[in-house]
DNA sequence: ATAATAGTTGCGAAACATATAAACTATGAA
DNA sequence: TTCATAGTTTATATGTTTCGCAACTATTAT
């Protein structure tokens, strides 16, 4: 891979980053790991103003980790490629596991008392 | 897991993306993928003004995606957990297949002419 | 103690992201 | 055509991130 396209990689990754850097936008995404939802689905389960759940489908509609489909009144979303959900849970993991480091060290601490 | 921890979950996961949400800080890991580096190995590589990078640093070591060793004048940087790289990787893969989408789409339409 | 090297931290300005509200578009039904 | 429903877009106010620069700390050598 030539070193223009190293550098491309970088900002498109960074980029994916970006659009999954919000607990909002991660949860419509561990929604739609079940399967494609409408706006209004999506809506109803987050509990949001659906402005604003626009807004957020938006971002992850242009790194195209999401991808849609009109039928009628409705627009339903699905994640494009499921290796993306892959690449969540094993973040997900890695958080895990810190959180269980943590919880080992307060065990640690009310043991001595 | 409650829902309490779950809320949580995604706000961490959402804090560890955006930790990686820079072009800056992907290549920090990429380099440390090879094994540890101090920061002045990164500032060569890089070529940032340190300051800039001890920030970048500053933030990777916040969410603990990365960890330091002193020794002597030098501070060593390692990638703390291996899984961080994986999810860096799958993320590559993805972005990978949709350049190579990008590229088939390009020889359609030069073909057409 | 002083100086040199390696890193970090605090500050301010510019660029960027977010939520809200209001206006807009697209589809289908009466 | 008019209305209702589903969804997107735009404008704006507020909060966050980023960078460069200067000041600071930590370790080692003289």
């Amino acid at each position: 891979m030539d070193k223009n396209t190293e550098e491309k990689m970088f900002q498109m990754h960074a980029e994916v980053c970006k659009s999954m850097a919000s607990p909002t936008r991660l949860k419509v995404m561990n929604l739609l790991r079940e399967g494609e939802k409408s706006v209004e689905e999506l809506r109803e389960r987050l509990r949001l103003p659906k402005a604003n759940l626009s807004q957020h489908l938006s971002i992850l509609r242009q790194r195209r980790i999401v991808s849609t489909r009109r039928s009628g009144l409705n627009i339903y979303y699905k994640v494009t490629n499921p290796k993306m959900i892959k690449a969540c849970d094993i973040l997900r993991e890695v958080l895990l596991e810190q959180l269980q480091e943590g919880q080992k060290l307060v065990r640690g601490i009310t043991k001595k008392k």
